[in-house]
DNA sequence: TATCATTTGTTCGTATGTATC
DNA sequence: CGATACATACGAACAAATGAT
């Protein structure tokens, strides 16, 4: 009682932790340009010096300016301020339609698919509404040579659509503007929705799609639905988080009932 | 020379670092069902001593397994393992029309707005086409009760708009349902793009919007355009990654240069 | 209410391995 | 090959949050 003081309870104020206030001053240097873009920061032991704090302090606060997408460390040579020339790639997630004939932007080179049987799970299981069910997968690696990007799409074709339009399953490997046009000619009216999530990539993904540093992984799940707004096919695309996914958006008729608006 | 045996070099292969096998171990035990959603898993000290490492090894180890999703970490508590019930919030970007009205869907309630004049820089103003300008800017916090997510909204006016439809200027804070109706009524054809993209958030941002853990931030623009493709409003919302972003999407008449695709 | 044991968070120090130049 | 720099790993100590006593 007598040991605390009322006025001060209010004011109290904890200082940052350490690696965080140098990982804030390190990101303030290099925002104003003490740094130019391809400069090496000091190293490790040199910022252990000037900080006056002790090693592991130095590396957390790196590994947060880092985080913030200032620089790149290697190994061996040091921290590299990055420019803001990280251009970001731009994938195009319209969908053309030209007459009868569909078409989809193709953001870089594919390599060769591989096709497999798998059970559906989690999101793509939750999108198509069929749990329990297996489904065709094609899966290729897409880079973008201008950029050196890579991505990850992959395409599931639950077991029921495929039998009931057999001739998805007879190529599922060709371009999925050709599975569109196949499923309209088969009496669908097709639409398109997509669901764009994020995480930290998986150690396996890192590596995968040559991931560097900390950057997240955008993961977007397009879904193709037929007559009465049955899910067919589920399009899964992962891409680094330094691209941008781009969607066009057109108004939307509003149901009879208009949503109301909250305060 | 002598100590090199040319036939291993081959087959050279390094083990993974030992907090990462740390770590995949952790998550195995997770993923095979040996810890329920809820339960703590063992503590540091506790790993430490069962896997015969370094404290630094098993916190790092531990770091790896958060941020794949699986568990979250809580200082005096312990790590507890999380379910797939980690409903992702959906936050539906549709644009909804009837007749002359618009509508946007209203993903939670909304603080009150803060109006200021910012100079337009990096995606916003590269996306309204309009470098060097000054906007006006309506900034907001959302809040999803049913999951307690939060979001943050901004809306960039820039001031040749302003100064060109004066009705946007004299209520910015509006519903930005009202300001495309002002716009449409202006004259103007209006179109949207919305452009996503994650990355690390900033440690005020974790505050702000109370992210836990190592959750990457998405972020997307959504630009409105007008008669010519003239670019008019641009919002950014900043979302936890947890959440889902939906779009609708319709298939938009081809140009007359239709694309190719390449190999 | 106050105290205490437990658990994670932060910080230091030191040593060794590996990549780069 | 050696010097430099980052990566990994160990040990130790104290601070802060939590939950039970």
């Amino acid at each position: 009682m007598a040991t605390r003081h009322p006025t001060q309870r209010q004011r109290i104020q904890r200082p940052a932790p350490m690696y965080l206030q140098v990982a804030q001053e390190i990101a303030q240097e290099i925002r104003a340009g003490d740094y130019q873009p391809g400069d090496r920061l000091p190293s490790e032991a040199q910022m252990v010096a000037s900080f006056g704090v002790g090693k592991a302090t130095v590396r957390q606060a790196i590994a947060e300016v880092r985080a913030m997408g200032l620089i790149d460390v290697h190994q061996g040579k040091g921290s590299i301020v990055r420019g803001p020339a990280v251009q970001a790639v731009e994938v195009d997630r319209t969908i053309f339609r030209t007459g009868k004939k569909w078409s989809v932007p193709q953001p870089g080179e594919s390599e060769k698919p591989t096709i497999t049987r798998t059970s559906l799970d989690g999101v793509p299981a939750a999108l198509l509404a069929q749990p329990d069910q297996d489904a065709i997968s094609v899966e290729q690696m897409i880079r973008d040579p201008a950029t050196d990007t890579r991505m990850a799409w992959r395409l599931f074709i639950p077991l029921s659509v495929a039998a009931s339009t057999p001739v998805l399953a007879e190529d599922p490997a060709q371009p999925i503007a050709d599975h569109y046009q196949a499923l309209a000619e088969a009496g669908h009216t097709l639409s398109w929705e997509e669901h764009v999530t994020a995480r930290t990539p998986y150690p396996d993904e890192r590596s995968a799609l040559r991931l560097r540093d900390t950057s997240p992984l955008m993961i977007t799940y397009r879904v193709t639905s037929g007559t009465d707004a049955r899910p067919l096919l589920c399009e899964e695309l992962r891409v680094p988080a330094t691209a941008r996914l781009r969607f066009p958006l057109n108004a939307t008729k509003a149901p009879a009932k208009s949503r109301t608006r909250k305060a």
